[in-house]
DNA sequence: GAGGTCACG
DNA sequence: GACGTACGTGACCTCT
């Protein structure tokens, strides 16, 4: 019986567009730029490897779109007359795709007057209709159209994006839309496109037209239902431009009988032949993949190799041409390559190697994440390219009656690279290397000096990934600059309760994954190397965030000691509280009931004790947060009093008076709290596991936890503070005369503001002065400022306004921001951290209008960032030279550093603290406010406050 | 895993 | 007359 037939149909023209914009700009030898190619072909390259295999290809063509109108054009004249023209180094890309698809022997498919999309739903068509299946590999939003169509003859159509390593199904489309494949025409007509120039309804965004489709089943019945809506701007929009939405419902679809100029039979694939393919290949420079094809595709799976590469197997990649980077020339990815060394002989060498090298990229491999209780299992190094070996030392130690595999001597092994690892001479290099510096410092190992390639991945790209947060994870860099699909942790050590530790997994398969690391960590870094000199990103990385490593590490070590017996007091009296509070609402209300659900209580409070001001959200549950329960409390419902105190006190047992005595690390009998260098797009350092960034301080009852973290005996916690730092860089920024005045003179500065925009100072114009104050940080509207002084839109407009009369420079500072944000795509702080803002042109307003906020604040809050990290990196040294060597740096929480030092070195201490503090600046750039520094001390946190 | 809520700067 | 309404985080809870 033969094989399923499946056809892959490959959007070539979308393809491009997206490889354009992921991939570094790369020159042929010619000088030609050919970035979009190689991405183009590297992915023909792995759909092609997939012949034959599980839902592989058996067919494959690609479909692409010929420079012309189409039948659209009939329909509608501004059909894609808004499409911008095509960047200019992609422009000789195009004739380059055909050559590429060429050399692979494969078919290449373009028609005149018909459009890639619709070829392709022709082609889907008629292979599904004789029973073939059908991946189109595009993300294309207009082809989820197909997803999931069937035909009699058995055949099925499915999405491939490959940029993402994701199939599309019917699940995934939904996802997106909300609605099923067939519904995405109707969705798609409502909130039309801009790129395509698909009118849609004006006003109408993805949310709107899932929601219509949604409840109204289709376009036209949404139509329909349109004059029975109640008055709103949606419906007279459906109404008016109901024409609008039918014509683009006819845009959208896409055409299914095209004539086909090529049977689909001859779309079959088979072995591709060399010699078209490896012209092309040396034409462009792409010489990875010639020698991958000379290799004859490098057969994967395991090899055993205990030598290491030899040298000349290391290419050297080639130096950055101009502003432009050649394209490197590294083989792909052999896992079989690596060498896992079991003898201090092979030991001895690599390390030998690694001093000549002078570059040396690591990675540690341990029993947990917490790297203050993680047991190291072993580690890896590399050299270069599939030139990387782990070493195991740690591995089935855990079961003592399991057989151990020969393993060289932790100690013994540890001594031997202890040199090379803290060598001058050497850099060392890691992925979030933090986490090594803290395993390896535990073992009297202090590595240095060091470069790290997450964080240099921030110093070139935060902000910059599609998805948002994240994206300097390793997988993630591994994709999306070295096209590389890397193995994950979980396949090898397995999920949830079934998870084993590293130190249980297989030699082989350890040696794979660990040197797999430090392969890809090297090449990341010679990636990035020549980016931050090219894209500016240096000064940042250099003076801040790299020697900023080695200190964060330093205060994750050091941590700080919590009084266990305190929080336990603290837990018990909240309990007790709760209890209380718990059975007094029930009786309230009449029955017991999750009062942790706030599904459960909005049905009580506002269906059931029928209390009005019951709002529902987007997912049709009433809200009951915090402003609303104040609100019921005004009308004189206690019940929502109480379950405020519940709450109040829910939030803190669970969340600091329990979880941080659980946090207490049982070594150290301190609490080692886990910086992220990359955590906020703004530069901010964040704290995770136990977050020590949000310690309650702002109630009476929240501040007693606080007082659990304490001094060792003989010491005290001195706690600095920046005051005010972000209104007065916002001051210097934006050059704003009378609130430098204000400043430079030591006044309080939210007086002085109630003093200028009302004329008088007391307690109420104050508090509205500091929460205008605030606003301007973050980037203002009147609506969200009305609703936070409780007055209406139009007059929080005419105190925004006096707000700029009164303090000219803020409205040019915001103004002059967005322009460079908008031209350039990203903002910059004083001393030039990038942070990118991808959505600051997006036609959702809403969107937009989020990223120019965030745009507004990100300089002011990074700038701040930036100041607090180059007094973090200079403090230590500072207390040295005072000879103060036993103070200690614990924690930063964004404007507040806390140390802890002996009783008698505080008077000595608190000038270098505060010196250090006030010019951290200087000399990068000369502020012409004063920075304020207000330092405390006392046997505790809270006290030192 | 998402959504709601709330702790911090 | 309405979209969602302040910037940046992380943790815990409930519910699907």
């Amino acid at each position: 019986m033969s094989e399923k037939q499946h056809l892959y149909l490959v959007d070539g023209s979308a393809y491009i567009f997206r490889a354009y914009h992921r991939l570094p700009p790369l020159t042929n030898p010619q000088g030609t730029p050919v970035g979009a190619v190689y991405g183009y072909t590297t992915m023909l390259w792995k759909l092609a490897e997939d012949l034959h295999k599980a839902d592989g290809p058996t067919h494959l063509a690609v479909i692409l779109d010929k420079a012309g109108t189409s039948f659209r054009n009939d329909l509608y004249d501004q059909y894609k007359a808004n499409r911008p023209p095509p960047p200019e180094d992609l422009v000789p890309q195009f004739p380059l795709i055909r050559d590429a698809t060429r050399a692979f022997s494969l078919a290449c498919i373009e028609e005149d007057a018909l459009e890639a999309d619709d070829l392709i739903a022709s082609y889907a068509r008629a292979a599904t209709l004789r029973g073939w299946d059908v991946t189109i590999v595009s993300s294309d939003k207009d082809l989820m159209q197909l997803v999931g169509k069937c035909a009699t003859g058995g055949g099925c159509i499915d999405m491939l994006d490959t940029m993402k390593n994701q199939r599309i199904d019917i699940p995934e489309v939904v996802e997106k839309f909300g609605v099923p494949p067939e519904k995405v025409g109707d969705v798609l007509a409502l909130m039309g496109d801009s790129v395509d120039n698909v009118p849609g309804i004006r006003g109408i965004g993805p949310k709107t037209a899932t929601k219509l489709i949604q409840e109204y089943g289709d376009l036209e019945s949404a139509l329909a239902a349109a004059p029975a809506m109640k008055a709103s701007k949606l419906r007279e929009s459906l109404i008016e431009q109901a024409e609008m939405a039918r014509l683009s419902r006819v845009l959208v679809q896409l055409k299914e009988d095209c004539p086909l100029p090529i049977p689909i039979e001859d779309f079959a694939l088979g072995q591709i032949p060399r010699d078209p393919l490896a012209a092309f290949l040396e034409e462009h420079g792409f010489t990875s993949l010639l020698r991958r094809l000379d290799d004859g595709k490098g057969s994967p799976g395991p090899k055993t190799q205990l030598n290491p590469a030899k040298p000349e197997n290391m290419a050297a990649p080639a130096a950055p041409a101009g502003n432009r980077q050649s394209l490197p020339s590294w083989p792909a990815v052999d896992l079989g390559a690596y060498a896992c060394i079991q003898s201090m002989g092979e030991l001895q060498q690599w390390i030998a190697r690694a001093f000549e090298a002078r570059v040396v990229a690591i990675d540690t491999e341990t029993s947990a994440l917490d790297a203050m209780r993680a047991s190291l299992v072993g580690v890896s190094l590399a050299l270069g390219p599939n030139d990387a070996c782990y070493i195991p030392l740690g591995h089935g130690g855990a079961d003592m009656f399991a057989e151990r595999p020969v393993q060289i001597d932790r100690a013994e092994a540890l001594a031997a690279l202890k040199p090379l690892l803290e060598s001058d001479a050497v850099l060392k290099v890691g992925q979030n290397i933090k986490y090594d510096i803290n395993i390896l410092a535990r073992h009297g190992v202090h590595v240095a000096p060091i470069d790290d390639t997450m964080v240099m991945s921030f110093c070139l790209d935060a902000g910059r990934s599609e998805t948002g947060l994240a994206g300097h994870g390793m997988d993630e860099l591994a994709e999306r600059h070295l096209l590389h699909t890397t193995m994950k942790f979980k396949d090898l050590c397995g999920n949830g309760k079934k998870a084993i530790s590293f130190a249980e997994v297989p030699l082989a398969d350890a040696t794979r994954y660990a040197a797999e690391d430090a392969d890809v960590t090297w090449r990341l870094h010679r990636l990035f190397q020549p980016r931050l000199v090219d894209e500016a990103g240096m000064r940042i990385y250099q003076k801040v965030d790299r020697p900023l490593v080695r200190v964060v590490a330093m205060m994750e070590r050091n941590g700080i000691k919590v009084d266990r017996e305190r929080l336990s007091g603290l837990s018990t009296e909240f309990a007790a509280q709760i209890a209380r509070l718990e059975s007094v609402i029930f009786e309230k209300c009449g029955q017991s009931f999750t009062i942790g659900s706030p599904k459960q209580l909005g049905e009580i409070l506002f269906d059931k004790l029928g209390y009005k001001g019951g709002k529902k959200g987007k997912t049709g549950q009433y809200s009951t947060d915090q402003s609303v329960l104040e609100g019921l409390a005004g009308q004189g419902a206690e019940v929502a009093t109480l379950v405020l105190e519940w709450r109040q006190l829910s939030k803190l047992k669970s969340t600091y008076t329990d979880a941080l005595q659980a946090a207490i690390n049982p070594e150290t009998g301190r609490v080692h709290t886990s910086y992220s260098l990359v955590g906020a797009q703004t530069g901010r350092l964040s704290s995770n596991e136990p977050n020590l960034q949000n310690i309650p301080i702002r109630t009476e009852i929240g501040r007693q936890i606080r007082d659990a973290f304490v001094a060792e005996p003989g010491n005290v916690l001195l706690a600095a503070d920046y005051s005010q730092i972000e209104l007065r860089l916002a001051a210097h920024m934006a050059d704003v005369p009378a609130l430098k005045e204000a400043f430079a003179a030591g006044e309080d500065i939210h007086a002085r503001t109630a003093m200028e925009m009302f004329g008088t100072v007391d307690r109420d114009t104050r508090g509205r002065a500091k929460t205008i104050n605030f606003a301007i940080l973050y980037g203002i509207s009147r609506w969200g400022l009305g609703g936070r002084l409780g007055v209406s839109a139009d007059e929080a407009q005419a105190m925004i306004d006096r707000y700029f009369e009164r303090f000219p420079g803020i409205q040019r500072y915001i103004h002059e921001t967005l322009e460079s944000v908008r031209e350039c795509g990203y903002s910059q702080t004083l001393f030039g951290r990038k942070t990118w803002f991808p959505r600051i042109g997006s036609k959702n307003q809403a969107e937009r209008q989020g990223s120019e906020r965030a745009a507004i604040n990100a300089p002011i809050q990074g700038t701040s960032a930036d100041i607090i990290k180059r007094a973090m990196a200079r403090m230590m040294p500072a207390l040295a030279e005072a000879g103060l060597p036993r103070v200690k740096m614990l924690l930063q929480v964004h404007d507040e550093l806390v140390f802890e030092l002996p009783e008698g070195d505080v008077e000595k201490a608190r000038p270098v603290i505060e010196r250090v503090m006030a010019t951290a600046a200087e000399p990068a750039v000369k502020l012409s406010v004063p920075l304020g520094v207000e330092i405390g001390t006392g046997l505790s946190w809270g006290a030192a406050h």
